[in-house]
DNA sequence: TCTTCTTAGTGACATACTACCACTAAGGTG
DNA sequence: CACCTTAGTGGTAGTATGTCACTAAGAAGA
């Protein structure tokens, strides 16, 4: 570390975006083309610009925006990391997010001519994450699965019309347990985050399931 | 607002520190001497400094020092709250932790030459409170009645020793209800939280109370 | 046409947990 | 020594949850 630190903390974001793949719950990742740590893995995100976002939140969804998402469904706040080494640039400040991404959204998310993306298992990132971001990306997972296990229905993962097996798988590849399918529905029946859809059925080699959708009032 | 916005958010951190006088739950505030807002009360806390601070932690814990609180056993960040307009002085973050105090150690706060402080209710503060530091003290509340809420018990509000007694009675103060004893007491007993300090007893004009303490391993 | 297979969807039971309440224990006080 | 107060324990009932069995409704194939 031969460069001068900064005056002012640098303030910047990171989102872990989850959507399900396969109906295996997956994170994106991209590859760092930029200043520090070119060519190594991260989670999306960077420095705020005060002249144009009006908050963290508004920072995070507009560098995920320039990845082609231009409209979340949903973003939480997990934990704000700092301090003078974590990176090399300097003192900084990074607020973590974690969003949700509905499964038939995952091919609007595209590689840029500079950087390359990889959705990878959460627990099992596979790359080599820089700064901090193996830690972050534990501590939003953790925050997903918290929620998720206080009965928070994943909703924004799926599409906007739904089997209630597939709100279960969710949960399951949240989880990474097997949930009871009696028990669950009961679950869901107590609550009332879900709504049927009239007429609207999935099809197959087998009696067909309802579709519903996410209440008016659904909040994640 | 005519002033210029700096060009570098304002980064600083505020504390709400809760803790137990009369078996009431309280909340610290401090009323400004500075720059912006002088005479304003506001939850504790102030601008990070780079050059000595190692973490936004670390930094809340600095500025407590500095009203006489060495020693803090404990500080759970909240959430980071940020925007050009929360600070008159530009675009700022600033985050939000909460924190406990025991109650033996309330004397050792006090107020400065130049800030008053106070003890107030959290839910209903009197003063106004200035920035957006209402709205942050009902999240502290919020997280810290959650955590609670789940079973964790806040053993720091207490003196190093307690009876059962005083533990329920923190709880139903964070609370704001009354606890059941018989189910409180089975819950306490499944957790592996507490200690009995042998022969320690509070005499009264009753039976004797069993004195507790922290198990090795606890943590809030 | 009818059997079989697969997943949707419901219900029944046992267990675990918890709210509510009653009771005993062990001091002090008058 | 009767009585008051709080400490501390235990029991019961109602609720929530895990486990599992069963029926429902289509497609596929003999």
């Amino acid at each position: 570390m031969t460069e001068k630190k900064l005056l002012f903390p640098i303030v910047n974001t990171d989102v872990a975006l989850f959507t399900l793949i396969d109906q295996q719950l997956r994170v994106l990742l991209i590859q760092r083309a930029n200043k520090p740590d070119p060519g190594g893995w991260a989670l999306p995100g960077g420095i705020i610009k005060p002249e144009i976002d009006k908050s963290l939140e508004d920072a995070a969804l507009r560098m995920l925006a320039a990845k082609a998402l231009l409209r979340l469904p949903h973003l939480q706040q997990v934990a704000t990391h700092s301090g003078p080494d974590r990176d090399p640039r300097g003192w900084s400040v990074s607020t973590l997010f974690f969003s949700l991404l509905p499964s038939d959204q995952v091919p609007a998310v595209a590689a840029s001519k500079t950087e390359a993306i990889a959705w990878v298992d959460p627990e099992r990132p596979g790359h080599r994450l820089g700064f901090d971001h193996g830690q972050m990306l534990a501590e939003a997972l953790h925050a997903l699965r918290d929620k998720v296990e206080r009965g928070a229905l994943p909703l924004h993962l799926l599409p906007a019309r739904f089997t209630l097996t597939e709100v279960q798988r969710a949960c399951e590849a949240i989880l990474g347990r097997v949930i009871d399918k009696g028990a669950f529905r009961r679950q869901l029946k107590s609550a009332r985050d879900l709504v049927k859809v009239p007429g609207a059925f999935v099809r197959g080699a087998q009696r067909p399931a309802q579709m519903y959708r996410a209440s008016a009032g659904f909040v994640f």
